[in-house]
RNA sequence: CGGGGCGUGGCGCAGUCUGGUAGCGCAUUCGACUGGGGGUCGAAAGGUCGUAGGUUCAAGUCCUACCGCCCCGACCA
């Protein structure tokens, strides 16, 4: 229940206990016109993020807490498979982007900026160019090779037309992760580790990630997976073996350092595309009939190996062992943090609301007092309140002197994994009722047993 | 960027066709009753009707221009 505790010094609010009544949670009874999409939909109820333009959005304390947790489970499995974090501006000069040939095929969707010496400056959409420029002024020799490097940042896109929330921004978060060989088998090498890293990630979120190969599209390369996970409000068609479904991606512990490959292979053996590039015709051949998979699937990830082209055009190039020089093998890997929040809660919910994953939940426990001002009932209430907090779990405790039906209500819509409710009849009987948010079952257990739940 | 739709208290909507004192539900504030799935009654507060211009004795309503937002398509993490 609490695995996710000792994120440590990343954490960015130090206190995971709030009482309802203080915490800015403007829950929403009507749906805003303005939103179509289910997912969209709930996090502007759940208070979870305001819009400020088109496709630009603030994220409110609770959506804030859920996309930090995401971050964070993203962030621990890149250093796993030895990727190495830093940071780069959102702002970039135009220059290298001229020199990668970018600056022209990038079009409208590229955010330009004059600065007030009005030189030409961009809001940077990705950064292969920047972070190569980085890698190719201070590395020189093969020895310094091979590295993975990424970084956790918003961006922006121009789309034509934002949509679905935020799962198609013009501002997004995204981590996106680059590495450098020197061969095209060592740059494979690197794929398959951010392979089993996506793998990974996604999976501690609570998802079913397919892997599915892709068009490496404008960026170039030959060698590409969209990571998709299925949901009706998905954005594209795609096709697949159902053996998918059932893999799990934590069963074994990756050896990072050891061969990958059967991972990989075991992941890719099978048919899976999305509609740009899905063959009927294959599909019929090497799927039977009853284990065909079509749905709607939306992108949470995307890899490519690409090779040299960012590195011939801004010199990432290295000195070789045998006095010659080599333009470094490239591949980039991306990850839609703030696309994954709306992409979880479209494969996560039920009528009544969000019903998060347990690692990405904003808080853990919700405490609901269904007689606020009753002497006996604050008094649990409370003691369960600090009991909880000094076990390290979130918790959010719905303090408000609201009817039971209201306060019910609020914590389905926003989600929490377990409510424990306290009434008068429980509070009689010196037990506490744990309602499973997912399974909408409640079972009734002594204090000490439900704590000894949160520490298992 | 092509096609469609919508802008009226915080949210959801009616009113626009047929011009004549800006309304309803929810939320908010106060009081009372209630108290295990968004309860009831009473009182109150809150609106430049997206913006600008025009027609008219009179514009939320008619005309023109602009802005914003949403949906379908093309495009994308």
């Amino acid at each position: 229940m609490n695995s996710l505790r000792g994120g440590g010094e990343m954490r960015i609010n130090p206190s995971h206990a709030v009482r309802m009544s203080k915490y800015f949670l403007p829950v929403l009874r009507e749906t805003p016109q303005e939103a179509q999409t289910l997912s969209h939909r709930y996090m502007l109820r759940a208070g979870m993020i305001r819009q400020a333009s088109a496709g630009i959005y603030s994220w409110l304390p609770l959506g804030f807490r859920v996309l930090k947790k995401i971050e964070q489970i993203v962030r621990e499995e890149q250093d796993r498979a030895g990727a190495q974090e830093l940071l780069m501006p959102t702002i970039q000069p135009s220059e290298i982007w001229k020199k990668s040939g970018r600056y022209e095929d990038y079009g409208k969707e590229m955010l330009r900026v004059k600065d007030r010496h009005n030189r030409e400056m961009l809001y940077g959409p990705t950064n292969e160019e920047l972070i190569t420029e980085i890698f190719g002024n201070d590395l020189r020799s093969y020895r310094d090779v091979p590295k993975i490097l990424y970084h956790i940042q918003w961006k922006f896109r121009d789309e034509v037309r934002p949509r679905y929330g935020v799962m198609r921004g013009r501002e997004f978060y995204m981590k996106d992760a680059y590495s450098f060989d020197i061969s095209p088998e060592a740059g494979r090498l690197s794929y398959n580790k951010m392979f089993v890293s996506y793998l990974r990630s996604f999976a501690r979120m609570g998802l079913k990630a397919i892997p599915m190969k892709a068009d490496a599209g404008p960026i170039g390369g030959n060698l590409s997976h969209e990571f998709i996970i299925l949901a009706e409000t998905g954005e594209s068609e795609v096709f697949c073996h159902s053996d998918y479904i059932d893999l799990d991606a934590l069963k074994d512990e990756a050896e990072y350092d050891g061969d990958l490959q059967p991972i990989i292979d075991r992941w890719t053996k099978r048919y899976a595309a999305t509609d740009e590039i899905h063959d009927e015709e294959k599909f019929h051949r090497e799927v039977p009939v009853n284990r065909r998979v079509c749905a709607r699937g939306i992108e949470i990830g995307h890899i490519f190996f690409f090779g040299t082209k960012y590195s011939e055009a801004l010199g990432a190039i290295v000195d070789l062992a045998d006095g010659g020089e080599k333009a470094l093998e490239m591949g980039s890997y991306g990850i839609g943090i703030s696309r994954l929040v709306g992409g979880i809660i479209e494969a996560s919910h039920d009528a009544n609301g969000i019903i998060w994953p347990e690692s990405v939940a904003p808080f853990h426990v919700g405490l609901v007092n269904l007689r606020q001002g009753d002497g006996a009932c604050d008094k649990v209430a409370e003691s369960i309140f600090s009991k909880v907090a000094s076990l390290g779990s979130d918790i959010i405790y719905d303090d408000r002197t609201e009817r039971a039906g209201a306060k019910f209500a609020t914590m389905d819509l926003i989600g929490v994994p377990y409510q424990v409710i306290i009434g008068p009849k429980v509070v009689e009987r010196n037990v506490i009722e744990v309602k499973n948010r997912k399974t909408g079952k409640s079972e009734e257990m002594s204090h000490d047993a439900f704590f000894n739940l949160l520490k298992a």
